[in-house]
DNA sequence: CGGCATCCACACGGATACTG
DNA sequence: CAGTATCCGTGTGGATGCCG
């Protein structure tokens, strides 16, 4: 079945609120359904559209941190408004 | 190139905002690089879910109207967030 | 006018294997 | 660990044609 692409963004969005560091992997382990080639294209994606953070540590082993930037952080309230008129549905049947 | 499905929706909806009553042929007109078939195929998930209003009025020539319920109304507020979000962008680069 | 049915190309995304 | 490269099956969605 088809994973609807776009809405992954939303998932990485969501686990990176709050000013979070999560390493790649860290990402891979929260979001157990998103293959990893997935995951690098919507954050890559994210990046170029200036939403997120790639923090590179040179070390052995590599680390990579992402997170959000300001302008990635202001999405918060939006979102949340989304959120609420998604809780105020009228007569409860999710869609599925 | 693929049309990333999903974004027909909010263009639909910014059409019916307002409560305009749009016929199908007007959307149409209105969204030119829809096929009629995605039109009516986003249509129909929106009404599904709640959102949109499917009103037919039974002449000829047939005459099929369709409209946002309390329900979808209410996601303006959402998404003039979302959209005073979008304008507030730092260095303005749009990405194609 | 407002659809539905059929066909099919091809872009998408999963799996797998390999690298710095 | 954090990716890139390659292969390949599948489902999406455009085009076309017909109907009420």
């Amino acid at each position: 079945m088809r994973m609807l692409e776009g809405r992954w963004k939303l998932v990485i969005l969501f686990h990176l609120f709050g000013g979070r560091l999560l390493r790649f992997s860290d990402l891979e382990r929260a979001i157990p359904d998103i293959s990893q080639k997935m995951l690098i294209q919507q954050l890559r994606q994210m990046e170029a559209d200036g939403i997120v953070t790639r923090l590179v540590h040179h070390q052995v082993p590599p680390k990579v941190e992402y997170g959000l930037t300001a302008w990635g952080q202001s999405l918060c309230p939006a979102l949340d408004a989304l959120l609420t008129w998604a809780e105020a549905k009228p007569e409860g049947t999710h869609t599925p």
